[in-house]
This record gives C-alpha cells, sequence and structure tokens, in this order.
DNA sequence: TAAAAAGTGTTGTTTTTACAACAAATATAT
DNA sequence: ATATATTTGTTGTAAAAACAACACTTTTTA
C-alpha cells in the first residue's frame, strides 16, 4: 500500500492524473493501484531546473502533469540542441526504457514550475504477476504516445532534410498551416526557438523571413502567421 | 479459418515469421490464429517495386520478412530523401496507425526480391473479443520496435542539427564507431546513400570526405571506415 | 514602474554549400 | 567478357549560411 504522504500527494494530483491520455481511462482505485505498481514519485520542479540530468542512469520514466519542459541535447564538442518540447501529459524515457538503454540521452529541463511523476522502469515495462488489465491498458496508452512522438519527430527530420533556410521555414510553416487547416495559423516557438528547432542561425532566419515577407510570400507578427500558399506553390 | 492457399503460404514462410522481433515468442499454433486475427497477406516484391505507395489509404501495417527495402519521401516540389531503410524483421505503418492517420506519408520500396506480411491495421490494433495473449505479446514486441525506431529518428536528428557537412559526418561516422565499439567499422550505406541519409549534396559530401582523408581525421575505402577519434577530440 | 534580461531585426564579412560538368572507377547485366 | 549503367572524386562558380556586432523592442522581475 501507499505510505501516508504518497496518499496525500495522490489525492492532490488525481485530476492532473486523470487529465494525461496514459491514465485517462482510469479509475481513481485503479490509478492507486498503478501508482503502487509503478512505485511512483511526484516532485515539483521550478524554472531552469534539471528533471533529467544526461548521462544519468535511467531509472524512471517520467509525465508531465503540470507545466513544461525541454529535452535538451549537449554533444561531445558542447554544441545544445533542443531535441523537441514537453508539455503537460507528454512523457520523456519511454523508448530508451523499451530499446534498453541505460543512460539518458538528454536533458530535460522545467521550462517553468512544472509538477512530474516518477514511474519505475522496469515496473512500467514489465507486466506484474497478475497480469491486471489496467497495465495493459496503460501500456497501449504509451503506444500511442510513443507513436505519436515518432511523428513528431519524422516532421523535424523533413523539415532539417530541406537544404535551405528557406526551404526549412517554408516546409515547417507549410504544415503548420496544414495542421490549422488554415493559412492563418500561430506556432509553437518564438522566433528564436524555432531557429534552434529548425537548427539554423537565429539571425539569418530572422533575416530570411523579412525577406520572404517583403516578396509577399508569408505575413507574421511574434507568432501569428499568414502563409500566401497560392503564391507558394509554384 | 485460413483458406488453402493460405495454409500452403504461412507453412512456407512460418520459418520467417518465427525470426521476426513481432513473432519471436509465439508457437506454430499462436501465428496461425494470429494470421486468422490480423487478416494477414503475404505478397513478394521485385526489387525497385513499390510495396507502399505514398498517398495510398492506411489499410495495413507491413513486417518485412525477406529482403529489405527504403521509406522514400517525396515533398511537395517533389525532391526525394531517403527517410529510412528497412530491413527483415522491420516494420513500416505501426506509428501512422496508431496516431489515427489516414493516408501513408511515404512510399516503400524494395531494394531487393522481398517478402512482405501485411497485417490489418484494425485487426492489429483493436484488442480481439477474447483479449489473447498472444495478441498481447505482439503489442508488447510491436512497442520495442517503435521505440528502436524513435531512436533511430533521434540519432539522424542528431546529425542533421549540425550545420556543417564536416559536422555530420562526424557526428554520424562517430555513431558509427561508437556502436562498433571500434575505430574500424562498416557503414550501410555507399557514399550517396550516405549523402541522401545526411541531406547533403553528393559531391560536397565527397568534397569533403576527401579533405578530412587528407587531414588525417578518417580513411576509407568503400564502406570501411577507420577513424583517428583521438585526433578529433579537441 | 524602473531596471535588467531576453528577444528581434539588420548589416557586412567570411565560410560553407549547392550546383553543374566531367573523367575515372566500379558494379551490373547480357 | 564486354557493353552498359551506376557510382565516385574533382574542380570552379554562384548562392547561401554562419558568424559577429549592434541598435532597438519586448518581456520579465524586483
Amino acid at each position: 500500500m501507499l505510505f501516508l504522504q504518497q496518499i496525500y500527494e495522490f489525492m492532490e494530483y488525481f485530476q492532473e492524473l486523470k487529465a494525461t491520455k496514459i491514465f485517462d481511462s482510469a479509475s481513481e482505485f485503479d490509478c492507486q493501484a498503478m501508482m503502487f505498481c509503478f512505485k511512483t514519485k511526484f516532485k515539483m520542479f521550478d524554472k531552469n531546473e534539471n528533471i533529467i540530468t544526461q548521462g544519468n542512469r535511467i531509472e524512471d520514466i517520467i509525465l508531465i502533469l503540470k507545466g513544461g519542459g525541454i529535452v535538451e541535447n549537449i554533444d561531445i564538442l558542447g554544441n545544445i540542441s533542443i531535441v523537441m518540447q514537453l508539455k503537460k501529459g507528454d512523457v520523456y524515457g519511454v523508448e530508451s526504457a523499451y530499446a534498453g538503454d541505460e543512460y539518458y540521452k538528454d536533458s530535460v529541463i522545467a521550462t517553468e514550475k512544472t509538477l512530474v511523476l516518477f514511474m519505475n522502469k522496469h515496473r512500467l515495462i514489465n507486466p506484474c504477476e497478475n497480469r491486471c488489465k489496467r497495465h495493459d491498458s496503460v501500456i497501449k496508452n504509451l503506444m500511442r504516445l510513443v507513436a505519436e512522438s515518432n511523428l513528431k519527430l519524422l516532421d523535424k527530420l523533413t523539415h532539417l532534410s530541406k537544404k535551405t533556410t528557406r526551404e526549412k521555414l517554408l516546409s515547417y510553416l507549410g504544415l503548420m498551416s496544414e495542421r490549422a487547416k488554415s493559412d492563418y495559423f500561430e506556432i509553437p516557438f518564438n522566433i528564436t526557438e524555432l531557429a534552434n528547432y529548425l537548427s539554423v542561425d537565429r539571425s539569418a532566419m530572422s533575416n530570411e523571413l523579412s525577406k520572404m515577407k517583403k516578396e509577399g510570400l508569408i505575413d507574421y507578427d511574434k507568432r501569428q502567421f499568414h502563409i500566401f500558399n497560392s503564391k507558394i506553390k509554384y
């Protein structure tokens, strides 16, 4: 059973838990059982705090319950790149855990005050002795999340595969427009973050955006974009 | 039950099926039951034949039983890029199926004579009425595959995030060396394919490789590489 | 609300890339 | 075995990107 402290935490955070894609179909009773089963720990992080540190041994899979963070990778030469963003309901570590990795290959850093659920990797992956169907449903939900993450990575790859900054921008903005089903849309990055995401120099990208605006291909203000698709295709 | 034709096929290909990560733990009886459950079809493709065509409606998830292929994406401007390679035991379509996509976003093309198993998307994803545990084991295996695919995409993203061709090459070759646990290793691409994979101009990359060889950073012949790690770090 | 911090746009210079064209080497098919 | 197709290395040129420096704007915070 849960310790008293854990029960208090659980009661406090159950609503957040219930709102995630992983635990959405679970009852309070099931959830509580899984908390025990997965050896969960709740933990609150301040902005800029490390939730996971690159290189540390993988013990847990994390689930963001409140707030958000970035997944950051530092390569051998010290270059920092943002691999992805994590929002409420997102998980990190599932792939590495399933693939049998030993160490985290990225750091996860809170970009605001963030509540995180830690779930023991082994407990989550290996079906419990009694083969509970709650566990199965969590795995099915995890599968959907990993699949979606996969598709996000494929999207990013599509953009990064383009050779020029302009093509990268158009690939990204085109997709955003398609997703929004509109020529008007809002992007989830500011300009600096977008440059990081697309792995291009910020000032060069800013310059390219200006040119495209002058040429009438796009219009934008802050995160609001308007793409003139008719002018772009051919 | 299976039609006679299907039984013949099944008997002929059971060994290949058994050798995959998806069906490894299943008995012949279980496999046969799943063949029925997933409405499977076996199909043989010649080199350069389309196994899956970009834009077609997603009906099946595929599993490569013999041979191999490439996943190829053509963007709106007609640029072709190799998204990944598929080898014996690899699957394609799982992520899109789980994420609820309607159409294939890539084409899959056989690079040699290739045997493919088609499995009905709906049957595979939705647990069967009797909640058979074979089905669960297949899903668990699929999960591992998707997780691994995810990590492959992350690797590629790491390389593509580098700004110069040299950095991309070193990122890729460095990883290959790490994986091989040796300064000597073989890469799964020829030079032209590697340029495609890294999304750089082939001739420019060839040129860069030559320079790096002259500078004594690497040595190579065909697909055999030798990386002088000591000269590279710092 | 003032001060500090973070983000943005612009410009010029240097470095790197894409592109095109071609010869040489290698692999493939008949 | 030979012809044919594909792959590879090299070079020069034009285009594009990175980089650095700076002024200006917006956001954050104390």
